[in-house]
Parts: C-alpha cells; sequence; structure tokens
DNA sequence: TTATAGGTGACTTTCATTGTTACATATATG
DNA sequence: CATATATGTAACAATGAAAGTCACCTATAA
C-alpha cells in the first residue's frame, strides 16, 4: 500500500503549530484523528516516532494531550521526514542472482543511486520550517 | 508491493548496453529475464513503456529480439526512470475532509513539496548516462 | 475512586505491483 | 506455405508494506 505517513504527520505537526497560534497549547489524538478523518490509535501510533524524535511531547492522564516539543520556527520539515520515514529509502534495488559484469554489481551500484536521491530529497526538505508552511497555507487559503 | 520497476529496467538497459559493446546486437526476452531471475512476459511488459519512448527497440518473428534505442552514450538515466515512472510522483497526499485552515489547504501545498521533491530526484539523474553507469560497474566490479 | 488521557499488541483490510499462464500476432527460413 | 520462434497482451493469482481497527494496559488530574 501507498506510504503517507509524511504527508499525515505533517498535517497533524500542522494542526499542532496552528493550534499554538491561537493560544491552544495542546491537542487531544481524538481532535487530531478528527482533523485528518481517521482513528485516534492510528493518530498516536504515528506519534511515537515524532516524539522520540523530540518533535511533540505527549503527556498521560485526565487533560493529557500533545503538543509540540519546540517552536514551529525551529522545526524543519526534514526533521518530520527523517522522524517518521527513518532510514528507509525511495528506492529498494531488485536482487538478482549474480551471473555477470551487470547482475555481480548492478545491486551496489543501484543503492548510490539511490542515496543520491534520498539526499537530494532531504535537501528540499531541511530550509522549510513548520512555521514556514503554516504561512504558505495563509497565503493558499487566501489566494483562493 | 514496492515498486522496483526502475532498478529492472536500469538492470536491463545496462544488459543490453554490456551486449552491444561484446557485439551482441540483440537479446531476447528471455535472455534479459534470466538475468534478471524473472519472467520473460514481466520484461516484456515493462518493455513496452521503455520502447514507447524510443530507449529500446523490438523486432518481431523469429530471430526477433530487443536492441538499444539509441546510443548508450545519449541515454540517461532520468529517461529510463520516466518512461518507466511516469508521472507518478514520490509521495501522494492524504485525502482529509475540509474542515480548517490547515485541512483545507495541505492536500494542495503538499503536492507542491512532492513536485519539488520529484524535481530534486530527477536532476540527480539527468547527467548520467547508461555509458557512464557501464562504466561505473567497470569500476565497481574491478575494486572488489 | 473515577474519568479520561496516551501506549501498545494483535489482528484484518487494502491495493499497487509482481509474477504467471495462455494465447494472439508477426516474421525469418526451408 | 508450413513451421519455428520471437514479441504483444489480456486475465488472473500472489505478495507484502502500510492502513486501519479493536481491545486492553498504563498514567494522571480532580
Amino acid at each position: 500500500m501507498i506510504d503517507i505517513r509524511f504527508p499525515t504527520a505533517l498535517h497533524l505537526m500542522l494542526s499542532l503549530a496552528l493550534a499554538h497560534t491561537e493560544g491552544v497549547e495542546q491537542l487531544s489524538s481524538s481532535e487530531l484523528a478528527n482533523g485528518l478523518g481517521a482513528n485516534p490509535s492510528l493518530v498516536r501510533k504515528l506519534l511515537v516516532p515524532l516524539a522520540s524524535a523530540g518533535l511533540v511531547h505527549a503527556t498521560y492522564g485526565r487533560d493529557g494531550g500533545i503538543r509540540l516539543g519546540r517552536s514551529a520556527k525551529s522545526i524543519t520539515l526534514r526533521e518530520i521526514y527523517s522522524a517518521v520515514i527513518g532510514e528507509k529509502s525511495l528506492w529498494a534495488p531488485r536482487s538478482v542472482p549474480h551471473r555477470c559484469l551487470v547482475s555481480s554489481n548492478v545491486e551496489r551500484y543501484f543503492v548510490g543511486l539511490a542515496t543520491n536521491a534520498d539526499n537530494a530529497v532531504l535537501k528540499t526538505l531541511e530550509h522549510k520550517t513548520l512555521a514556514d508552511s503554516l504561512a504558505e497555507l495563509r497565503k493558499l487559503d487566501a489566494s483562493k
């Protein structure tokens, strides 16, 4: 199935950032799930790697909830992507029987290509912060 | 299931390029499939978009087979990628109910991010030719 | 004590892609 | 023309990573 963890995580983080600008310090997993049209349990599972990376902070118990771990200005989209996707490459090599010059070396060669592609993508996310993204959403909203 | 059309197509093209340097002008889908550890029919299906893009040329009938459509020096990895993957983006947006500033605009915003990422990846493939890749394989083979 | 948060494990469902089989179509050759 | 053998293609089953669900555990404020 197609992987939509990154757009989902980005949406979550943007919801938290927006709430923050409106004076709401935290949201529950149910509220976040509602915004996504998803299940609270699914949201909580996606929050695990974001919490490990320090991008969000969750508090237990009654009156608990989820808040941003740092300011929206200091969180980049690259951090969100890396937290959620981990080391998984954009492309996986095909495993082939080693029989000739091509088949014996193409796998290693391809992994190198994939690493280049991964790095290029990370670079496109590196200088965009969560605050930048929220500002972009406001522009989009106004322009329509 | 994970998408390995690009590494598979690259392998095919490299096999054709290698054969060419050895004086073999064409290979059958069975020979190509054998190098990949795959089914000839699967190979033929993958060849369809490569043939449409003019990157390979297939001839029917007895003594038929597949050959490179142009010289290995003139074929870039970007062309192979685009032929096989088409317009499919690296990332798909999550479809969400439109209810607030974030949910109403994040989808469009995300598609923009994905387009940037796609272009960055294409750029990493743009200046590598099939001949370059074959030379890299020879280096890898020699260095081990 | 109770209400209500998040955390987690064990599932089932989804669906694009892989892989297979069978057969139609085209062509070189004797 | 018959035959051998190549590609083209349609229909189908298998695969597997992620989505999604449910039940239950743990933690905490009031």
